[in-house]
DNA sequence: CGCTTATTCAACCAATTGGTTGACGATTGT
DNA sequence: ACAATCGTCAACCAATTGGTTGAATAAGCG
């Protein structure tokens, strides 16, 4: 609602959310479906999503009863932008942002699997 | 000690240290030169600064009586290209990022890392 | 030595966060 | 009509956060 600096970087500070948007770069998916790999209830998970409607990452659309969510990658752009201002960071690179990408989505879903759900 | 990106998106999502962020930008600063213009107690400025010395944003070096605080601004870089690796899927190589994610799944379905060192 | 400056530490407080469970409204299928 | 599914809501709980104040530690100064 009121995507500030503040509240996207805070949802992205969370290891579970991170892993949502991951998930949801590949496909929209159902509120459920999103909740199915992670270990915690399905109320939880409807709570990070909140966190990430309001930080502007997402966007939710009920169909049916089916509440469907996409990510938003444009929200990105103003925290992105922030830390542009840092001009030490230099040009990105894409395959290295890659690989970096899908080693923490990868980690994620170790973490679920062997770990029984412990926080991470 | 342990900087991960949970770490430093936390503690990017919070205004008074992205403001002391941008103020080291220009030069190192004396702890109490950092809590000048900011209407909170210099304990809570010591705070925010352990904070980011936690994510390694920062680091600090006691001179005398004086603890001056740094920029790190390479604890910014994988934080940085996590985020850029978002905002630029829909502009640039959508596509190309998904075979990437997926072929890499099949790919490390089969050496599953327990990677307790928790680099991310 | 004694005063002042620089900074952290410790105890406390209110608000927020991430999690739970159980009840609930709404939609779909039989 | 009835039951199952989808998802949120409300109440609660423990841990964390951002703030306070006052005492403590440490270093420079006259």
């Amino acid at each position: 609602m009121d995507p500030t600096l503040d509240s996207t970087f805070a949802a992205l500070a969370d290891p579970t959310r991170r892993a949502i948007l991951a998930m949801l770069l590949e496909d929209d998916m159902a509120v459920t479906d999103v909740a199915a790999p992670f270990d915690v209830s399905l109320a939880a998970i409807s709570k990070h999503l909140g966190v990430l409607v309001s930080a502007g990452l997402i966007s939710q659309e009920k169909r049916g009863r089916v509440n469907w969510c996409k990510l938003e990658p444009d929200a990105l752009r103003e925290a992105s932008g922030w830390m542009q201002a840092f001009g030490q960071i230099g040009s990105v690179d894409l395959d290295g942002l890659e690989r970096f990408l899908q080693q923490e989505l990868e980690q994620q879903k170790t973490t679920i699997v062997t770990d029984g759900g412990q926080k991470f």
